[in-house]
DNA sequence: TATTGTTATACTCTATAACTATA
DNA sequence: TATAGTTATAGAGTATAACAATA
């Protein structure tokens, strides 16, 4: 896939320089790159009932319980409104308890149940060794450097709003 | 936004330390960088009447007259399905044209028309402005250590499949 | 039999507006 | 007046299956 050369058939497949301009663009690579590593954490977390989403919000909860959904959303980027569908499918799984938040009767503060604290650590267990897959034929700095480049981007963009 | 502080009135927004678990992971920085500068480019081309996946198909015609659309897809990492609507746009823009290949009968060879040519060039000069800001703030050896690194993300999925 | 372009379809992610109940 | 959670909705992106024409 990708640049595929030869085919079963003799059909033509014409490798495309795509280097030529495109390759220069950053968001171009930038989507790239996240969708392979998408396509293969989606493959990664659906046997454990999870998408990258409900993984992601799954993890902050546990990391930080009583956490308040606006937060949640907030931390991961995704529109309150968004939230609501992804914690609905959590509760329904049974990993997560939507309870009242103790100084604020508007929010919700979210908790995990025993059985979500387990997906977590499967979930996390499978990532982690995803991510070594990577770091093994990486070059760990070149993870760090990568990583502080990403965040550098975000707080970038953050400053000129 | 993202780690929000404070707010006009005395509501909590309680920060939350994001890194204990989820920052180490690479796919959710990804999204975060991409989606980010993704929102950037929309902001960036919605004026010249694209999207992020109309500029990248018409960057590539540009650059490769007489291209089939399956390997436009191909480059793209789009499927063929998908490319369809994409070209349909650009074509009903009329800044690119569907014409026949020279040597299969099953393929469309893709062209650029004159305003598609002066769009396109437009759509770069924009965007390469975009990258320049990226640049300036960023340090260029910077840059091409992330390029090379979001490169070999990609070809080592594609070597595990 | 395989590939090209196409249609149809479904699911996810993202974004906005508007509502309610609280603050 | 502003915030928290919610609903509804719309627009993109992505993925699969199936079809006709052609290789």
């Amino acid at each position: 896939m990708g640049s595929g050369a030869s085919t079963a058939n003799g059909a033509v497949t014409e490798n495309l320089p795509v280097d030529k301009t495109l390759r220069r663009f950053l968001g171009y690579r930038l989507k790239r790159a996240y969708n392979t590593i998408r396509s293969e954490l989606l493959g990664l977390l659906e046997p454990l009932g999870l998408r990258i989403t409900t993984y992601s919000a799954l993890v902050l909860i546990v990391d930080n319980p009583g956490l308040r959904q606006s937060v949640l959303a907030a931390a991961l980027d995704i529109k309150r409104s968004n939230m609501v569908a992804i914690v609905d499918e959590l509760e329904t799984k049974g990993w997560v308890t939507r309870k009242e938040h103790p100084s604020d009767r508007r929010a919700l503060a979210l908790h995990v149940t025993k059985t979500g604290s387990r997906t977590c650590k499967r979930a996390l267990a499978v990532c982690a060794e995803h991510e070594s897959n990577l770091l093994e034929s990486m070059n760990s700095d070149e993870l760090i450097q990568l990583l502080t480049t990403l965040e550098k981007i975000e707080s970038l963009s953050e400053a000129s709003q």
